[in-house]
DNA sequence: CTGAAAGCGCTTACAG
DNA sequence: CTGAAAGCGCTTACAG
């Protein structure tokens, strides 16, 4: 690593002060267009870099955004990072970008070191794991700025964006119904997540307003979203004596993962059993037959939590700041799988 | 922004030097266990974190890597990400990554935060507008170590990790050849980027060694890599006098918009229209007909490229480091579409 | 408009 | 083992 530039370097070559160069570079107002000029062209000449870390050490302000995300492989968690990313740079700030990859504790170890690089804020999903929020309070309290999105939880007094699971799921029941199906089942997640148990709870009004039971063995909850135990819960559905007419699922890759199975059993889709996922992912739109699915607009929620936050960092840091939750409402869009 | 508690808060609470108390928190062997058991204790009663920021400034290491890749929303980028993050974690260093949109302007821009935020190293892709490499070639010059993925050039003398285009393409079309089909078209990006001049020539040096001939209106050149514009290639190529029996299509997304474009014309996929690939995203395995497509290693790129600066930055900064050059072979994957 | 000085929060030779 | 001092690269009242 070579020795880099300093604004003593320029100084030095100049005879002036350091002060001087630093009020040059950043282009204060009390300062003659002469010396401006001749700093500026020296920093060029010399290729002057600042460093930012001896100017966020003084500045308390580093206009950055940190971005904490179970994974960004997944078309709602890329989304919604460009939705914040939109409006941040916008405003002049910077994203820095980390996956918790569903590990509670890489959630704890990269939100401390956002917090200890003094990011101007953080925008969190939790990872499935999280379950305590502690590490979130700690980081409240030392003053830092946090937005909860899409994986939040009740115990933390922040601004939240989150989707009105409860509506989206009742929705897309309903539309199931309405297409005449009776013997609804359900695919989704541990009912400790929030989201999981919304959308299950969204799926019961559904039902209990038709005046529809619900199997309890067409309730299947899996531990992890994957495309495998998709098709394993179909297997299991169709091998039993009460085979289900349409499958509400709790993410799109759930239902892609069902609807192989169902190419593998010889299903018809929708007539034999029609499928309905959740989030639209791009690939909904490519299989074959397309996927019914409740659009959850993630650009736009990135954008509105990057609001969010950006309002609250530059509040007066005096008064109480409003937290906001704002809950969206997904959209249904209906394919061919229904 | 409530302030923060120093080492300074804690040495006045237990009246010893900030010296010692930075020496008790950072494990120095030489402190007394007593004075460093106090320091600890008080250091989580008081809920002390130290300041990365300060830490930085002195230490001239962050133990942060920067990625920058075109965007975090494509299977490939976000595989590499995870391979990268794989064994940066291991070594105790955390990612950052970026996106640069596609954008020139805004990769420069980023690669200046990041170098001036001192990084220990930076890994990048580059943009599609990105013609000239003054920016990387700078960095280069502050002896901060870069690293060069999948969207590299010739004019930079760093290491490099990028996938066998030209055997990749080759194979492809070879398979598609022995499958009977002779007229092959290809679908792909302007051949000012690298990449696309390799896999096009990939192509070529295939069906030159069978004998084939390509029609110049075989070869469709998209400037963007979308789903509608792979459509629109398959549409034009149908309506032709001079229809192809098969496309080797330069990215899995545009082999998925050529599969719909198939559908919807009514043409039999692989019967009339034999359809490749090559990146072998997540969702041509989903689509119907599935999808033959060379599958990169992204994972294992990430986990290359990772290694391989990280060896740079821990090398003697004295030596010359020897770059090295990573060309990784991508496997055939047959599916359904050829 | 410019400079000397203090300071941001931390680390590390140098003495003792 | 501990402390005083210098310093990382920069900014900003305070004087002039």
């Amino acid at each position: 690593m070579k020795k880099p530039i300093t604004i003593k370097d320029l100084a030095k070559s100049l005879n002036i002060s350091v002060a001087t160069v630093s009020r040059a570079l950043r282009n204060s107002n009390e300062i003659s267009s002469e010396t401006k000029k001749a700093v500026l062209k020296l920093a060029k000449e010399m290729h002057y870099h600042p460093n930012l870390l001896a100017r966020g050490l003084i500045n308390k302000k580093s206009k950055i955004l940190g971005v904490v995300v179970p994974t960004i492989n997944r078309q709602f968690w890329s989304n919604s990072i460009s939705g914040i990313e939109n409006i941040a740079y916008k405003d002049g700030y910077k994203v820095m970008i980390f996956q918790s990859a569903e590990s509670f504790q890489k959630e704890v170890e990269i939100v401390e070191t956002l917090a200890n690089s003094r990011v101007d804020g953080i925008l969190i999903a939790f990872s499935k794991e999280t379950r305590e929020y502690e590490h979130i309070q700690q980081v409240l309290d030392r003053g830092i700025p946090v937005l909860l999105f899409e994986r939040v939880c009740d115990e933390l007094n922040t601004s939240k964006v989150v989707t009105d699971d409860f509506f989206g799921a009742k929705r897309i029941t309903q539309h199931l119904i309405l297409r005449g199906k009776k013997h609804i089942a359900y695919l989704g997640g541990p009912q400790v997540l929030a989201v999981c148990r919304e959308r299950f709870l969204g799926f019961k009004s559904a039902m209990d307003d038709a005046g529809l039971p619900i199997s309890p063995e067409h309730v299947i909850e899996t531990d992890d979203f994957t495309f495998e135990i998709a098709k394993n819960g179909i297997y299991q559905l169709w091998n039993s004596n009460n085979k289900p007419d349409a499958v509400f699922c709790f993410a799109d890759i759930l239902a892609i993962g069902a609807l192989d199975a169902c190419k593998e059993l010889g299903i018809r889709v929708p007539e034999q059993l029609a499928l309905a996922g959740f989030g639209n992912d791009d690939t909904s739109r490519f299989v074959s037959p397309s996927l019914t699915t409740m659009s959850q607009p993630s650009f736009e929620m990135g954008q509105l939590a990057a609001k969010l936050i950006l309002e609250e960092i530059n509040s007066e840091e005096e008064d109480e700041f409003d937290f906001k939750t704002e809950i969206i409402k997904p959209n249904l869009i209906v394919r061919e799988s229904s």
